[in-house]
DNA sequence: ATTATCTATAGATCTATAGATAATGC
DNA sequence: ATTATCTATAGATCTATAGATAATGC
């Protein structure tokens, strides 16, 4: 029954990695402790071993998610850094992230959910926000403070027009949701 | 214990009130159904007499909050025809909004909880959706497709703007966030 | 000897239903 | 007679803990 110690670290990581997915998938309050835990090829038995409870691995998860997602940003603008803000948009604002929450934006599936949450989930997460708005306000045109604005409100419609696509009932509009946020940002 | 049916259907406008209240503040799972009968003054047994299920009283709920919020559009736009998305914005993006999300956007506080919901959840805020886009489409200057866009745009930013600045730990970036947003929407 | 994981369970909660009760509406 | 609400409960699930097991690490 027992692994090593290096094992055991290897178990740790997956739990985190499966509950990040899962979280955004399904919501904090939409997956068990048991199911995250066999998710991760255990039995839930153990999962007090490794976290102190459940809101104790969602700041974990949040953490390694907008990591994550520092990481994707700043590889995208280093990709295409004369249009920084059309690459950010026209990957965040895709159909592809849009029908993959548990890959996707930490913030824009669990944004409620870590508003609700402790100090230290929040606290989690505020790092790497914090982090990709400097990253985009240093890649975008201008004065400073204009650069940071314009990050600021480019970062939020992003966030909420992939909120809304996910959320409407209508195909159409949800595509239309997506393509004129894109292209509202592509000419900021 | 029976009441009227007159009182009856009162009793009925109350449970989804609460629940409108309670589900955008705790989120769809994280209050059960005996707490909002108890909210509305009754016990849990009653629920099923008047709704099928928890998940159609989330979307009757989700009906009614955005149809207020469609109202309180209408209200806005009106009393300052000449600038309606510096109006919305400054009232959207308020702290006293960010802080009462209670009686807040349903988008904001439950979008992500409406994704994973049913059909009929979705499609009770879809109509919503699409009203307050027509309208400020409609109230913003200049060609109708880049009045659509911008309209779009901006719904998407006060939307993405309020989750970040409640999601956040920092209650100075949370301001900036409030502020940046609306700035940004006021002079475009 | 230590410890990562297991099985088993406590105790609380959840949605939903069954059947009793008592007031309305005919 | 009908029905809105009540009490009580079924059956499932939830987080968290206790104690056993068996492999690691000294």
């Amino acid at each position: 029954m027992r692994v090593s110690r290096e094992q055991a670290a290897l178990n740790r990581e997956r739990i985190v990695d499966v509950a990040a997915k899962l979280f955004r998938e399904k919501g904090y309050d939409g997956i068990g402790v048991a199911d995250l835990m066999k998710g991760a090829g255990l039995t839930h038995g153990g999962f007090y071993g490794h976290f102190e409870s459940k809101e104790d691995l969602l700041a974990e998860a949040c953490a390694k998610a907008i990591a994550y997602s520092v990481e994707h940003w700043r590889r995208r603008i280093d990709r295409n850094p004369g249009d920084p803000l059309g690459e950010l948009a026209r990957s965040y604002l895709s159909e592809m992230h849009r029908d993959n929450a548990g890959a996707g934006c930490v913030i824009a599936s669990l944004g409620p959910d870590v508003a609700r949450a402790g100090k230290p989930v929040q606290h989690a997460l505020t790092g790497g926000v914090k982090a990709q708005l400097d990253m985009l306000a240093q890649a975008l045109p201008g004065e400073p403070e204009e650069a940071r604005r314009r990050a600021i409100a480019s970062y939020a419609a992003m966030i909420g027009g992939l909120v809304l696509a996910r959320a409407v009932d209508d195909p159409e509009l949800s595509k239309e949701l997506l393509a004129a946020t894109v292209a509202q940002l592509e000419q900021a």
